[in-house]
DNA sequence: CTAGGAGTTGAAGTTGACTTCAGGTCAAGG
DNA sequence: CCTTGACCTGAAGTCAACTTCAACTCCTAG
């Protein structure tokens, strides 16, 4: 135990994280955590930056059990340096670029829905989100189950 | 009831959305049905408009008590037609356009921290996402505890 | 030395959006 | 008429990520 250990509530007040999100965090196996004499929490200084990269990671989009993983593939036998915490988060710009891009296709797609009667067709893209690049023809379902009568003149 | 009404069955096959999911949708006055002589749930067509709308509302990222409230405002003496859609989908783009920055603005400082040694600077605005363009000097709090000792040379 | 704020545990609760289950009833085709 | 797949209900379960609670114990400032 190092001379500058850090009580659970110092941790939740630098991190800005609860104390029992940290407790959880510790049972999950994301962070862990030395113990006092009278069984009290006592976190290394690097607690600070995995719980930072936790925080940082969902907001990125990931679950607790892929921040897990990913944090498996830290060095144990040393404090992870500048080098390590790159090449994890590294990784987050595809999924952050793919979600961007959905979430475009879906504002364009409201757009064009918004033109067309949203959500009246039969091949609404909207409606269709799997395919709706590349099956703008005939999909797989009718979808709404609307007829020509349906739609707008 | 109209002559053509449609089973539950029915709905989910054109909606592609679980039985089990339309009836808790009923239970939570999103959409609503007729009965059949023997208690079974007969839809009107126009439930397939509703789910879809549903649907596409969640993809948007509302939750059902929002889409609850949007569906409040359709008229309720007559069979909502294209206008009425319209009006309630055109207010989910700059919802989805506010996401959309987020997520660019997430990206963009992932960049950057992975060029300062992500995670390790007081000020890194990645941890500090309410007022990250604002507070790049000086925080109200210190993110990380780290000081000048922790940086990478 | 002691008060009381900080910390401990395991279990249960929360929220949202459903799904699953048990134990029935309905209804349409043969 | 009968079978059988579709449908019914209320209650309970699920999942993620925590929070809350009760009933303690620790530990440090005064």
């Amino acid at each position: 135990m190092p001379d500058e250990w850090l009580t659970i509530g110092a941790v939740a007040d630098r991190t800005g994280v609860a104390t029992s999100a940290l407790r959880f965090y510790e049972r999950e196996g994301l962070i862990d955590a030395a113990r006092s004499e009278g069984g009290q929490r006592r976190f290394h200084r690097d607690v600070l930056r995995r719980v930072a990269f936790v925080r940082v990671a969902q907001r990125v989009g990931l679950t607790l059990d892929e921040i897990r993983s990913a944090l498996a593939q830290l060095p144990d036998n040393r404090t992870p340096n500048q080098r390590d915490w790159q090449r994890l988060s590294r990784s987050w710009r595809p999924r952050l670029v793919e979600q961007i891009a959905v979430l475009e296709r879906l504002r364009d797609e409201l757009s064009s829905c918004i033109g067309c009667g949203c959500l009246s067709l039969r091949t609404c893209a909207l409606y269709n989100p799997d395919d709706a690049a590349a099956t703008l023809g005939v999909g797989p379902r009718y979808l709404l189950g609307d007829t020509a009568a349906d739609l707008p003149t």
